[in-house]
Order: structure tokens, then sequence, then C-alpha cells
RNA sequence: CGGGAUGUAGCUCAGCUUGGCUAGAGCGCCUGGUUUGGGACCAGGAAGUCGCAGGUUCGAAUCCUGUCAUCCCGACCA
């Protein structure tokens, strides 16, 4: 492609609404332009790169022996009425009503297919005979964002491929399962995304039925938490603390109990700074509806409640934070002043809580605490759980490194899960004694376009974008410093041809510009290689190549170029699938 | 949905506090010329419903009210 015949509206100066270094560069770099908040149009540059990710994607999904389909954005509103996900996604799904001659529709736009797939394979599926069998496809997805965000990272309209496994047992699950694993590591190494698999939530199957794949990134959505080790890794919702259950005993040194007032010192700082004691020294008491039971849940005062721990803990279908009238209930005190101490409901813990000695919690009584609070004197406790979200320096749970935490950006996600849709949409299949059974299905999902600004966000440098041959829209970029001069043109034309016809991505920058605009923007897009014909080099009968990453310039007789250039990227492209795990 | 910020030319911004003639600059764009190895220079030129609506006023980019949009923080995120 010749640079003066396509669309690369370069940006010198940093759009005012653009934060993150992804958006920004992609902006300059004239990739995208924004259509409104969270919907950008993919200029020829971006959209090259866009395609090429998704070509990759789709080879290793075909290799891995995933079959391609294709289906309908426009989805039929009682599909997600019968799984119960149009109020589980509320206003992300987007949904609406149309009118067909006398009669009204209500269409959804696909959020993701679990539905519409579990629907066709109910009507595919009869036999144990055609399973397993795993199926994706490459597709607009539709969510309503509550705030779209960080420029393309974050939009209401990408593109996503999605997979989804259907087995007969949970053997071919877990191979299903380890062959999309698998094929996800191959994929982001191919696009040179250096990407860490964490555990995630894990839903019905439990056990290591989900991870994400992340991008580490300052900028990041999700904090993941990983071992120094790096022996384990998980998504902060997930993460174990590594922290062991201790033994129960009432510490040697425990003082007296003593109730103290604490005028309208409701929240741990308040407490913490009116007594003037750590908010390691404190336990927070949270009380929690657990489907219907109500629950105290002692956590330290430092420490992040976790929810699905706590569900889990208590083996609940649901819990969330009890309303001040169930408070009351319990405690017999307006809410803040809720304690362990003589409290009227069940109490878990947190395994950190029996260790404070002398701890300071609620009195369940308005504006008052109690100081030298010990467990087994005071309160009493069976065993402790897991309850909270991980922090920085907390133990490894699988080695004996320490965690610390990172922000990462989700750009894969693979899923167990079980038989939660096929049973709601009636998806079974007849076992060899023709007993039926709901299928049970996988789910696998890449965000196309969280690859290209993954990318974007991670290899930069302070001149520009800097990608992997693999993604570039172009691989070379053939940079003739003046057009007007005919034994320049003659060489960077015959250049461009023979590229094109040795089957390379090129890109010819034959606008009439000075060398160092020229220079600028081809630092700012990024190809790889960059091929300079001109000036002093074309007298001495030499061209100059670069690497985007490189810093030196080599220079290389006019007749070798050519060749030389092709072994440079077929080296490379060699060595790049080196680094493939197989 | 709660909090904060911003809307003036394609982009970056000034002008607004204290209302006043025809609304400015740099970059980009067009024409001509000189240049040609890291975002050139000279001369000339085109381009703006000052987000939108209403109000106050002799007069509004500027003050008031409403509204829309965008960005950031938080909540939410199968």
């Amino acid at each position: 492609m010749r640079w003066s015949q396509t669309l690369i509206p370069t940006m010198k100066e940093i759009p005012s609404d653009a934060e993150v270094p992804s958006h920004q560069l992609m902006l300059r770099a004239g990739l995208i332009r924004q259509l409104m908040a969270g919907a950008y149009t993919y200029l020829p540059l971006g959209y090259r790169a866009l395609r090429k990710a998704e070509a990759i994607v789709r080879h290793e999904m075909d290799q891995a022996g995933a079959v391609e389909l294709f289906m309908p954005a426009l989805q039929p509103i009682d599909l997600f009425e019968k799984t119960g996900r149009k109020s589980a996604f509320g206003n992300v799904l987007i949904n609406f009503t149309v009118q067909r001659g006398d009669r009204k529709v209500h269409l959804a736009l696909g959020p993701t297919h679990e539905e519409v797939v579990t629907d066709l394979m109910s009507r595919l599926i009869s036999s144990y005979r055609q399973l397993p069998i795993t199926v994706y496809q490459i597709q607009t997805k539709f969510r309503n964002e509550e705030r779209p965000r960080f420029g393309v990272l974050r939009t209401s309209e990408f593109l996503m491929k999605d997979a989804y496994s259907f087995a007969s047992s949970l053997e071919q699950l877990d191979t299903a399962y380890q062959k999309m694993y698998n094929a996800y590591v191959r994929i982001f190494a191919r696009c040179g995304l250096p990407v860490l698999p964490v555990e995630a939530e894990s839903g019905p199957i439990g056990g290591d039925a989900s991870h994400e794949f992340m991008i580490p990134a300052a900028n990041g959505e999700d904090s993941v938490v990983r071992s120094t080790t790096g022996a384990y890794a998980a998504n902060l919702e997930r993460a174990e603390t590594g922290r062991k259950a201790p033994t129960i005993e009432t510490a040697a040194n425990a003082a007296a109990m003593q109730k103290v007032l604490t005028p309208n010192a409701t929240s741990i700082e308040a407490v913490a700074k009116f007594l003037k004691v750590s908010p390691t020294q404190l336990v927070k008491t949270l009380i929690y509806k657990a489907d219907d039971k109500t629950v105290a849940v002692l956590i330290r005062g430092d420490h992040e409640a976790n929810e699905n721990k706590i569900r889990r803990a208590l083996k609940a279908k649901t819990v969330a934070l009890a309303d001040t009238a169930a408070i009351e209930a319990v405690t017999g005190a307006p809410t803040g002043f809720a304690g362990p101490v003589g409290i009227k409901c069940e109490i878990i813990a947190d395994h950190d809580v029996p260790l404070i000695t002398n701890a300071v919690t609620g009195a369940n009584e308005a504006d008052h605490h109690l100081t030298g609070v010990n467990v087994g004197r005071d309160y009493q406790l069976a065993t402790t759980y897991d309850l909270r979200n991980a922090q920085a320096g907390d133990p490894c749970p699988r080695s004996d490194g320490t965690l610390e935490i990172v922000h990462g950006i989700e750009v894969g996600h693979v899923f167990k899960l079980g038989t939660k849709y096929s049973v709601s949409l009636g998806a079974e299949f007849a076992d060899e004694k023709e007993q039926r059974h709901p299928i049970i299905m996988g789910c696998y999902g890449i965000g196309v376009n969280r690859i290209i600004a993954g990318l974007a966000e991670t290899s930069h440098d302070e001149n520009g974008l800097i990608w992997p041959l693999s993604i570039a829209p172009y691989e070379v970029l053939v940079i003739p410093l003046n057009v007007t001069e005919a034994s320049t043109m003659e060489v960077a034309e015959k250049f461009y041809a023979e590229f094109q016809a040795a089957g390379l991505d090129v890109l010819m920058d034959d606008r009439d510009a000075r060398p160092g605009f020229k220079f600028k923007d081809a630092d700012l897009i990024g190809i790889p290689l960059r091929v300079i014909i001109g000036g002093k080099g074309l007298k001495e009968g030499q061209v100059e190549v670069k690497w985007r990453t490189g810093t030196e310039n080599v220079k290389v007789p006019v007749g070798d170029a050519i060749q030389t250039v092709i072994q440079m990227i077929a080296e490379r492209k060699a060595s790049d699938a080196a680094k493939v795990p197989q």
C-alpha cells in the first residue's frame, strides 16, 4: 500500500480526551477514531492489525479442533428469560422491542452467545456419539457498559472470539478445557503478548474450573495476585490468602474486657483514631444475609471482606450485606456498633481474627465499643475461614513465596460452565443406555480488540507504537526520502514491487514530505522493519535497514537489499515462532 | 447511578473573573516560492451555529437556568 492512497491520519498532539497510553497512541497513530463513548471506528491501519489478531485466533482455534460457525447478534429475549440472564445482566443487556406487522417483538443484542449456542445444540445433538464437540465464532458483541472507558479497552461494542464445548462427561470437558487453555497460551504468545494465566472465580464446578488470561499493565482494571515464586496467580476476587487456620485459644496476656464510650464512631477509621489504636487491633463485624439466615462475619480491621469466600464458607447461594432492620435485630444497636460479644446470630471469622489479642470490637450498643476482647473467653469460635481479599505480603498458598498485587487487562477467559445452560434450555443427549443427561459445557472467550489495545498499552516507547511482526499492520515500511528525485523513486518502486511479490506486507511512504517528518510518523505507527532510500546512502550505492526496536541503521548495498530484507523478516518470524510453546 | 472536570476551526489551546466594535494563536489544510537525513522557511488564503435551548441585558463565547456530550474517580462488570 502507498501511504498517499490510504488513510493514516497521524496526530502530533495528544487528543485531550485520551488518558491511557493505548488510547493516546491508537488515536495518534491513526488506528482508530471515536464515534461516541465506547464505540470506535477502526481505520485502515487499526483494522489490519485487528484482522491479523483475528487470523491468529482463528488458526489456533482450528488447530485445537474447534469448528467455526456464525450466529446472529440479534437474539430473542425469551432465551435470556429462560436462563435468568435477562435480570442477571440487567442494564448491560441491550434489548428493545420492534414492531412487526401487528405485534411487537422483543429482541436483544448478544452480549455473548451461551443461550443461542445451547439452543442450537439442543436441536442438533441427541446422542453421546456426537460428543464431544467445540464450536466457535468471531463476532461483534454488545454490552451497555455502565461506564465505557480507557479508549478501546472497555467499549460497548467489541469483537469477541467465543467458543463453546459440549461434552458427555467431565473427562471430556477437562480435555476440551485443556485444549482451549493451551490454544490460548499459543495465541497470546504468537501475538507477542506477555500474558499471565490466573485462577478466576469458577462458578458451579469449582476447583480449577476457570482461568483468566491477564496482561500485566498499570492501567488494567483487574487486580491480580501473584506469588514471588511464580507458583500461584489468581484474580483478587478469587485469590487465597495463604493463611492457615490458627489454634483458637485465649491469649495468656489477655486484659480485662472494658466498655468504652465512642460517640458517633461507626467506621474502622473513626474508632481507630478515637481510641488511638491501629486498625489491625480492631475486629470488623459485618452482618450478612446468607440466603435467609443472618450471619456475623468477623474480619480484621485493616482487611477487606470477600463475599465470594463468605458465600462458599456458609455454603449459601447468595450473600449480601444485611439491611438496617436485620442488623438491629441481632445487635440491638444501630449500624456501626456490631461486635461478636453477645450477638444474637451465627458468627464466622477470618483466620486472622483470633490472633488479635485484646481486640477492639463493637459493643452491640449505640456509641460504645469494647476493648480487651479475646477469643475463647469473650466470644467463641469453632474454626476460622479464609474470608478476606489477599493482600501484598500474604504468604503464597502454594509455595514459600509471598504474594504481590499487580493490575491486569483481561484478554481471555476459559470457563467450565457445567450444565447451567443445558439444563435451563433443555440441551440433552442420550447415553449408550438411552439415559438422558444435560450436555456438559465449557465456554472460552477472547477479546480480540484487547489484543490490539493491550499491545498498544504495553509495547511502545516515547516515540510511538512498537508492533510485533505478527500483528503489525504492515511488516515493512519503505521510505524514499525525497519523492521528487527520480533516482530515489526508481529504487523505492522496485523494492516496493519486489517485497509485495515476495509476499511481505509492505507500506511505502510516498508522501512529498521532509525526512524528519517521515521518520517521526514511522516511529509513531511502529512498523517493525524500515527501509530508508535516498541521500548520501544512495550515492554510495547503499540503502539503510532498521528495526523499529533497533538503535542502529544497517547499511546494505542496493543490489542486496531486497534479499536481505526478505531474509531478515523470515528470520524474525522463525525466532518469534520458536518462542511459542507447543 | 454517586462525585469531579471539560465543551471555542480537523487537533492543542487562549479569551470568560470585570458582558462592548469584525472571536484569536500554534499545528494541520489550500495556492505560490525556497528547501530536503529526525515533525522546515517565506508570502498569501480558506475554515468557527463559541455543544444545544431558553433567560437577563441596549448588547452574551463571557452572567443565570435547563439540557446534551465527552473524560476521570467510585459503584457495577455473565
